[in-house]
DNA sequence: TCTGTCATACGATGCTCATCGTACATGACG
DNA sequence: CGTCATGTACGATGAGCATCGTATGACAGA
């Protein structure tokens, strides 16, 4: 596997693009925290390998909106696309709120019964 | 005015009650950031006090929203009611959280015409 | 008591978006 | 080449909820 600056990345704000609003919004969804929550166990997770009760094309678009609101960094290698929190630069630019909210014990109900179809 | 012992409170989440997913719910709301941002400045404030943009209900409601997930506490002083963030509890369970939030710069579109009707 | 203000409760409305299924593109592996 | 897995794009669908207007209750002051 190539090292980390050769791999190509996909498209993600810079710090200090990173609005406060998107990333509350970002993390304000049940399913997008315990994505998060993987990702802070596991280093790195893609589409497949993240346990949720969402498909596959629900988990892309919540890795989309998280990546896009700069919560995470996705890198292509081969055909599977890795996500990782972007653990450091979030804490230089809001220190504490990762994590705190990572050592947060998650209250009930995380994974209730969804609607849509 | 009374001492803040003798006054009363609406009822609220204790601290170790506070779930951080209802947390983050809260606080992805704009206008309830808003509110939030407009607390920290006022250190109180009340439907009518605080300046955003939706209707008097609709503040209320954000109120609610925010007390019940144990955002802001809420103390009855005559006919009106005065709330304020529970900073210094939040602090303690949260470290950084609503600091780091309070202190981002708001990006734009933080006002925009919404909905509703 | 009467009036005005404050806040909430309630029902209605309609936008947002989480979710899904399917189709499609790409890379890995024979 | 064909086959399989991975991930995304797209459209459709439905639940959640932000918003509003109105009605209601409670307090303050004249």
């Amino acid at each position: 596997m190539m090292r980390d600056s050769q791999d190509t990345w996909l498209p993600q704000p810079a710090l200090d693009e990173i609005d406060i609003g998107q990333v509350l919004q970002a993390l304000a969804d049940p399913v997008r925290l315990q994505i998060v929550r993987l990702l802070a166990a596991a280093g790195e997770g893609s589409c497949t390998s993240l346990d949720v009760p969402v498909k596959r094309s629900t988990v892309s678009h919540h890795l989309r909106t998280l990546r896009e609101s700069g919560v995470v960094a996705t890198r292509l290698v081969g055909n599977t696309r890795l996500s990782r929190l972007r653990l450091a630069e979030l804490e230089e630019h809001f220190p504490g709120l990762m994590t705190s909210i990572l050592a947060a014990t998650p209250r009930g109900r995380q994974l209730e019964v969804t609607h849509g179809r």
